[in-house]
DNA sequence: CTGAAAGCGCTTACAG
DNA sequence: CTGAAAGCGCTTACAG
């Protein structure tokens, strides 16, 4: 909210800077600057001089002055709702190791699933002159704001929906719970609970449509009750398998939005003496520790999270390479990466009961 | 390695200055930044009408044009060796909400565990103008860079020591290990093997010594062959835990450093027919999804990742406040926050079984 | 208390 | 091909 103070610092250190290149290469800064940047015309002896005077002075090219001059600054904001989430922990690692070998910097911030924040985050990005942003927004109405920035923007979506104006990196949820739905329907579960976030998230509204979809497939209608979604799904899981678990005909399996959900189903599991997958088969949409070191390890929806990562930096450098180059009314660089999700199989899943019995 | 091409943008958008503010209060630049900052002096009436202007106007200052200037940029800089590591992802979340209160950015960056790349980092950091660094170097050494970076740039150090330049945030290891330990002999448990990283950096040194000082408390020798150390523990920890439990005299409980050894040597169990708690007991060292949620839940020395962060962005802050006051040869704000583990006792420990016999 | 000016380190028209 | 100069948006001595 507030802003650091900004008095001069107690004792600047001193800086090699181009000026003093220049002097010792016996050219003007201009010159210098032409020379190692290949910019503009200068002649090979000129080069020479100047790049052995750099080396020599181990000069190194001030990043502020060169934002300031030119308004670009070798960052890319990366803005989340999780930091502390594993899978983007994962992505955006990917994202920075991408972005460095670019020379690229990566400032990361934290949305924390509000809107005000979202939108105070992105203007101090603007305002700190980000190169180009990697957004995960916590709302895909795309509201004026959005559709503003990604105007003069370079600007990647991660898994969500948004207009026209960005590039995006997504996953196909869709038939990640399809083939995951399809798998349970092949063990012969006709019951299967899908406990998730709601569709108010290109993620959670995928993934709903893929479940309903495999089993209209099949001709199964789909049991409105056994499909629980909620905004913030995190802490309902518990109670919520807990109520499916006791209800009259309880689901023989779940489907699980996540390692939270998952931890929340397994308790309730823990607590209603059910065993996995004796008695309730279990798939986890979303892979992580939990699910693979869990015992039974659980059978998981995975996808390439350093994928993800990669791609969407390499989509904002792209971008922004675009709109450099690109003159005026140049289409912006829009572009779409859809990563398939695939299902591991593991060890948490099996016919139901009632089909064993039979 | 390489820099961004630095050319000028395509668009540069208009920005409203504090030229424009200037000019629509009806004074000069100098009296407007004086009136902005309230720094030097102005007459409350300029102070007003520049407030009015620049709310008017939606002025916002520029960042860049303010770290040209000052030599400062709002920044705060974090190095951590892997940024997917669910640990420093929650540090790293604390820091930057803490931070972000105070109106400071964040920027991160990963280590990979490497000396070069933290150099590297470290020296893009300074380019940049950190205003602070909140460091997990990769070696304790201090090596003469990082003597230098702490001399004119605060830096804190996540759960390292090094030298008497920084300031540093540190967890009681030594504590949380004797404290598990103690909980295991009390329990009659004689036999307790250690599986750690080496001796190389704090965290592994400490717990070393805690483990050690524990046995030593009750007159116990410590047998080596029981302590499995690496530099990398990763992967070995399968295989080792599988050695261990194969010897002829097999330990009756684990102390696992982190979730990834505790993963391996949970494996080494189930592949030995061995049960938690029944056969082998376990402590992880460092709490997490998988403890918590495992089946046996593992009891966990646990400490406080919020604090961790929120006390590093702290000590940042206060340093860069004490350098920003004091004149030359005041003291660098040297402190250090220790944090005390705690035991969360859950399924995984019992008698051993020869106890239980007895 | 106020304004005019210098300058932070660069890049880029603009003349030569 | 090269140099001198302007200017990015600020803050801060320096005169008034």
């Amino acid at each position: 909210m507030s802003s650091p103070p900004r008095s001069q610092r107690a004792d600047p250190p001193a800086r090699v800077t181009i000026r003093d290149v220049a002097r010792a290469a016996g050219v003007s800064v201009g010159t210098a600057s032409r020379a190692l940047n290949r910019s503009g015309p200068v002649s090979e002896a000129a080069v020479q001089a100047v790049e052995r005077a750099a080396k020599a002075l181990a000069y190194a090219p001030d990043p502020i002055a060169q934002s300031m001059r030119t308004g670009t600054s070798g960052v890319i904001g990366v803005l989340v709702s999780d930091l502390a989430n594993p899978l983007y922990g994962r992505i955006i690692t990917a994202v920075e190791t991408r972005l460095q070998r670019e020379g690229y910097a990566m400032v990361v911030g934290n949305t924390h699933n509000s809107k005000a924040q979202e939108r105070m985050m992105v203007d101090l990005f603007r305002r700190r002159r980000v190169d180009g942003l990697i957004l995960g927004p916590c709302e895909e109405e795309r509201p004026a704001y959005l559709e503003q920035i990604a105007r003069d923007l370079p600007v990647v979506a991660l898994d969500r929906d948004f207009g026209a104006h960005g590039a995006g990196v997504h996953v196909d949820h869709r038939r990640g719970a399809g083939e995951a739905t399809r798998y349970l329907l092949d063990l012969g579960h006709t019951r299967i609970a899908l406990m998730s976030s709601d569709g108010a998230l290109r993620p959670g509204r995928e993934r709903i449509e893929g479940y309903r979809a495999a089993l209209a497939e099949r001709g199964l209608p789909a049991d409105e009750a056994l499909v629980r979604t909620s905004r913030s799904a995190m802490d309902l899981s518990f109670s919520d398998a807990l109520a499916l678990l006791s209800a009259p005909a309880r689901p023989t399996a779940f489907l699980c939005l996540g390692t939270r959900i998952l931890s929340g189903v397994l308790q309730a599991l823990k607590q209603s003496g059910l065993r996995v997958p004796r008695d309730v088969s279990l798939i986890c949409i979303g892979d992580g520790d939990l699910p693979q070191l869990f015992s039974p390890a659980i059978t998981a929806v995975s996808w390439d999270l350093e994928a993800a990562g990669t791609s969407s930096a390499e989509m904002v450098l792209r971008a922004i390479d675009g709109a450099a180059q690109g003159k005026e009314g140049a289409a912006p660089a829009r572009r779409e990466v859809s990563l398939t999700p695939h299902l591991v199989v593991r060890e948490s899943c099996a016919p139901p009961p009632a089909a064993a019995a039979r």
